[in-house]
DNA sequence: ACGAATCGTAAGTGATGACTTACGGTAAGT
DNA sequence: ACTTACCGTAAGTCATCACTTACGATTCGT
């Protein structure tokens, strides 16, 4: 549910195949696998791990499920990486402030 | 070089630590490890890691070697992820949008 | 020049996870 | 009611990766 789960799951390349074929849209399972590398089950599989990562919606309609991308999940990978964007360009100012000036030793 | 190896690197746990502990400013390989759960050797094969994914620069100096975070790798990934935030939030207005006009069947 | 410190790498082990096939369960069509 | 379509889950296999200890290389201090 935290940004922990969300960088997880996007570390496999076929969970992003995955987000990247919703990116258009909701899709039902088997329009999503349909020539993928994977068989349909691995779809599932991933689809599960999106889901409780709160990257993905899951919304049944009748005999199919439709999979959707979740802008909050996104939204708390996007925040985390701003906090660590924020800081990062801080520590790299600093540090460079400090070389121009003391030059260390 | 790419996101897709920021992302991975990312995705581990102890990775993330390390990179916590950059946030302030640029620290040796044995500051990073101290007090951490891990040993300094596995320390040092994360730092590999993460500098192979363009998150982290190496700057020699003598003995040591300062690790900083580099403001462009996570540069990198703050994109995909403001792409893929436009998409979602595209999507799901249009979703919005068409169940409560055709209200589908 | 010698000893200590800092760090990367090699080799080996254990655990996590991604994938497959097989199966069960629910909804739609006839 | 029966068949077909769509989907999730269970069980098992295989590869990847994170970790440890041991070692070698480079640099600082005396």
């Amino acid at each position: 549910m935290d940004y922990q789960d969300a960088i997880t799951a996007l570390a496999d390349p076929t969970r992003r195949e995955i987000i990247d074929r919703l990116r258009s849209g909701p899709l039902p399972v088997a329009a999503i696998a349909a020539d993928m590398a994977v068989s349909r089950p691995a779809v599932s599989q991933h689809l599960r791990v999106l889901s409780d990562a709160g990257l993905l919606t899951v919304t049944p309609q009748g005999n199919r499920r439709l999979y959707a991308i979740a802008p909050e999940g996104v939204d708390q990978l996007r925040r985390y990486l701003d906090t660590l964007w924020d800081d990062a360009l801080s520590a790299f100012e600093r540090a460079a402030r400090e070389k121009a000036k003391g030059g260390s030793k």
